[in-house]
RNA sequence: GGGCGACUAGCUCAGCUGGUUCAGAGCACUUGGUUUACACCCAAGGGGUCAGGGGUUCGAAUCCCUUGUCGCCCACCA
């Protein structure tokens, strides 16, 4: 059979995906086995798979795999989430081109367009997911809007509200104009802008005195209800009780007094408008001042704007500050930068705007939150510098706002029966409803036609935040088998961007509605970033396409690019070049395969250097193992992954094989056969979670006659003792064959000739290696000898002397000039070392095993230059 | 404005509670190589006052202080 030694990708993947699915080797049932759980976070319903998503899910696929290879019933739960605020601006949006706008259609008539859009592009993202090789469960794949996952969230509102949690309020919110909706403070990023800062006068009522006032806003003049001077500032003293009177509208607004006003601050003034600032709401509040709301839902200017009605705010910022230029009311205007709470989902500038809003109330929910992460330790962030976020966070948490006024999402389950503020009820159904409004008003007559629904939907949020819950049916079932056995999951992986809007409130509502921790380990990946640092995003363009990536590298080419340089919590600086070297690291393990694969085998006697070599292998395989396993433990993937690449690439491939390789057209024995066809196996067990395609598709070949069960269900190799003597011989052993090479290629001798060799062996050293040594450079025989030898260039490992005879002419200058520049090297560092113990305090103070160690160091160097010198003399 | 974190080779990063893992890795670079597994390869090399300054110590990349630069999170100053 004709094997090509390229590596191709493209013809395996999709082989073996399906492969693995017809086997159903990601479906996972509750048995005896220890569960190991993920789920995922779960990406929009019609988003696309960008670059964070596929190191997201590689890291989630190698954990996953890793798990199974392990022997443990590793379960991952696929899905997505249906973005309220997103999608239903997509929606919209798309509608708008088709001329139909989004008012003119009734709720129901919006939620079918909604739900064919989901279904047209829903799980896309999901498709794409395959294309990487990620092996989740996808008999359990659920959505945020499944019927049972919408009616666990309607259950946990009811619930919540019944416990008091939950309640409706009149308060300062933030709105985003452009979705027309509500959002939490989680959804606003304030981002420095530059701005301006006007100064207006105000005339003083009945007086020719005037006021003037610093703002960043004059539009919203018309919505002043007061000017507030601080009561110790004694320059506004003369104005105490007066009024002003507001440029334009000319409405005359009284004079407060707080010490809230900071004196140093613009001209020392504040005007106060109520309806469109928090501070100003709050002192209102505190001094009664009437509440002037002067926007329309999209931030345009309403009546109250007089002749700027219907003028965006930014259009009526210039208009209205062109007036005021203009009659003299603006005397002078500054640069100024500010911060501007911006839509995490629009960009849209939010408006603070008054409204009636649903919220939870979460400090007495966080506290169990807080205790698990920051005194139990129940629950793990990785790296554990996000602790501190999340713990200056959840101390100052705020009520959540949960409502949002779109209508894709679970529709808040409130039911009004009157025109009151508090005439509803709230129900897991209009029937449950209906009863509980009769009783509360006592008025049997009423029916499910006096009741309206709350028009405003959840935030998603509020759905996503029980997902590692309600993906288990464990929150309308919470006996259920499944989330008996799967919960809590193991480990988490995502973003530290969500780790507020979604971490913390998963923990907080894993203890509230299961009573423990929804998962052990949180690993918080990095952003993925180009090479000159930049945010990957559409706008740039600097962010490949996913699946382009996948079809030149390789999905196992890819993940390897991926998890090369990406430790948790750090930016991953992406380059292509990295996924090259995947690509790269893939066709040398095919080559590797391909090479043992042609091998011809017969019953011939093992040579002695492949059975130290075998035993070297293993041994340095189980070294490995230890810190893959110890990198494993810490969550450092990259480490695990590079201790592979350097163990098969350098160790394997590099030294392993040459060493058990047989002479051109020999077959090789069947001991050392088999050995390096188990060796080999136990690689591709380790790898497999990071290439899954590459290493299937080899342990196949491997296996077609031996008919075992597929790679991915195969089992983690057993840890054994490592033999850490002979690792050490070997890399002094390679040593000596470094400076044969060296030797060779000083003096241009092919590496088909064999040359001679000897050595004074002033260390002692094991000759465990030798027949290793003479095959890797090609040595004639290895002569223990214990004087120099004439006519040969020398090397030196520790103090041991090498002497490679040379039938031509030697250069004795130079082979001077080599010896006393590594004797004078040598000499500088006996002195260093000698300083050192010449110190009492060092002797005294430094722990034993140090000073042993440096005195070793001493003895060594003493040792080598007593050679440098023997050479050196026998040569003059 | 408050907090957190970083700064080590050209690049990306390891270096835990001070001393044999102490100056490292991978990539890149230089030089040589048609050694029949692989040029997506092999071999041999070069390269860093560990951001600057100070301190503690017998000993500091590692601990402390300070300056600088960058990043992130949080925060209602018009």
């Amino acid at each position: 059979m004709q094997i090509p030694s390229k590596y191709d990708a493209s013809q395996v993947e999709d082989k073996w995906y399906d492969y693995w699915m017809k086997h159903r080797y990601f479906h996972s049932e509750p048995d005896e086995r220890e569960p190991y759980t993920i789920v995922i976070p779960p990406p929009n319903v019609t988003g696309v798979l960008h670059m964070g998503h596929m190191l997201n899910n590689t890291i989630q696929d190698v954990l996953i795999r890793r798990a199974r290879l392990q022997g443990k019933n590793a379960c991952w739960v696929p899905g997505t989430d249906h973005a309220s605020i997103a999608t239903e601006a997509k929606v919209v949006a798309r509608l708008k081109e088709q001329g139909i706008d989004k008012n003119s259609l009734s709720r129901d008539e919006f939620l079918k367009h909604a739900w064919d859009w989901t279904h047209e592009y829903g799980g896309v993202i999901l498709e794409q997911l395959k294309k990487l090789g990620c092996s989740c469960d996808w008999d359990r794949t659920k959505f945020t809007m499944d019927d049972d996952m919408s009616a666990s969230v309607i259950k946990v509102f009811v619930d919540l509200y019944n416990k008091g949690l939950i309640y409706r309020g009149y308060r300062m919110v933030n709105w985003d104009p452009e979705a027309k909706t509500t959002l939490s403070d989680e959804e606003v990023i304030h981002e420095e802008r530059q701005g301006n800062l006007y100064y207006l006068q105000y005339k003083i009522e009945d007086s020719e005195d005037t006021l003037t006032i610093a703002t960043t806003r004059p539009e919203t003049i018309f919505g002043d209800t007061a000017i507030c001077i601080n009561p110790n500032d004694e320059r506004f003293s003369h104005l105490r009780g007066k009024k002003a009177i507001v440029p334009i509208c000319n409405r005359v607004i009284p004079i407060i007094e707080d010490d809230y006003v900071d004196v140093e601050f613009g001209t020392g003034c504040l005007k106060v408008t109520p309806a469109h600032d928090e501070n100003d709401k709050a002192l209102g509040d505190k001094h009664q001042l009437e509440v002037i709301d002067i926007f329309n839902e999209d931030a345009s200017l309403n009546s109250f704007g007089m002749q700027f009605e219907g003028q965006d705010r930014f259009m009526a910022r210039k208009a209205v500050a062109k007036v005021l230029e203009e009659t003299g009311v603006l005397v002078k205007t500054e640069t100024h930068t500010n911060k501007v709470g911006t839509s995490e989902r629009t960009k849209a500038v939010i408006e603070p705007r008054l409204s009636d809003q649903w919220f939870l109330k979460m400090e007495d929910l966080a506290k169990p939150a807080i205790k698990a992460v920051l005194e139990d330790r129940d629950i793990k962030l990785f790296p554990k510098k996000f602790e501190n976020t999340y713990r200056h966070w959840m101390e100052n948490i705020r009520d959540w706002n949960i409502s949002r006024q779109l209508w894709w999402g679970q529709q808040i389950p409130a039911y009004y029966y009157g025109n009151g503020k508090e005439d509803f009820v709230v129900a897991e159904s209009i029937e449950e409803a209906l009863e509980i409004a009769k009783k509360k008003t006592n008025n049997e007559q009423l029916t499910t036609n006096n009741l309206t629904q709350d028009t405003d939907a959840l935030d998603t949020w509020f759905s996503s935040w029980l997902w590692p819950i309600s993906v288990f049916d464990g929150i309308r079932n919470p006996e259920n088998a499944d989330i008996s056995y799967y919960y809590p999951t193991n480990d988490l992986v995502t973003g530290p961007d969500i780790l507020f809007f979604w971490v913390a409130r998963m923990i907080v509502s894993g203890y509230e509605y299961k009573g423990e921790r929804p998962f052990e380990n949180v690993y918080l990946t990095g952003l993925v970033r180009d090479k000159q640092r930049r945010k990957m995003s559409k706008q740039l363009g600097n962010s490949p396409d996913a699946l382009k990536l996948i079809e030149e590298y390789g999905a196992d080419g890819v993940r390897v690019g991926l998890l090369l340089s990406s430790a948790a919590g750090n930016d991953l600086m992406f380059d292509e070049a990295l996924c090259n070297q995947g690509k790269g690291f893939a066709n040398k393990i095919w080559n590797a395969f391909r090479l043992i694969n042609g091998w011809e085998v017969a019953e011939i006697d093992q040579p002695g250097s492949s059975k130290i070599a075998v035993a070297w292998f293993e041994a340095k395989f189980q070294n490995a193992l230890v810190d893959i396993e110890d990198h494993f433990s810490k969550y450092r993937l990259s480490d695990a992954l590079m201790s592979m690449y350097k163990l098969i690439y350098d160790d394997f491939c590099g030294w392993f094989l040459e060493m058990i390789k047989p002479a051109y057209q020999q077959p090789i024995d069947t001991k050392t056969y088999d050995a390096a066809i188990s060796i080999l196996e136990n690689n591709l067990r380790i790898l497999h979670p990071f290439m899954p395609f590459l290493t299937e598709e080899i342990w196949q070949h491997i296996t077609e006659r031996q008919s075992r069960e597929a790679l991915i269900v195969a089992k983690w190799p057993e840890a054994k003792v490592v033999n850490k003597d002979l690792i050490s011989e070997f890399d002094f052993a390679s040593g000596v064959i470094s400076g044969i090479r060296t030797i060779r290629k000083q003096k241009n001798i092919a590496f088909k000739d064999a040359i001679g060799f000897s050595v004074i062996n002033n260390e002692g050293s094991k000759k465990t290696f030798d027949a290793i040594i003479k095959k890797l450079g090609n040595l004639e025989a290895i002569d223990y000898v214990s004087e120099a030898v004439d006519g040969a260039q020398t090397f030196r490992v520790k103090s041991n002397e090498y002497f490679v005879p040379m039938t031509g002419h030697i250069d004795v200058d130079t082979e001077i000039k080599k010896l006393t520049e590594e004797l004078n090297y040598t000499e500088g560092f006996l002195k260093s070392v000698q300083k050192k113990l010449s110190n009492e305090r060092f002797v005294a103070g430094a722990p034993e095993q140090v000073v042993a160690g440096e005195k070793k160091k001493e003895a060594d160097a003493l040792a080598k230059i007593e050679t440098l010198k023997a050479s050196l003399s026998s040569l003059k």
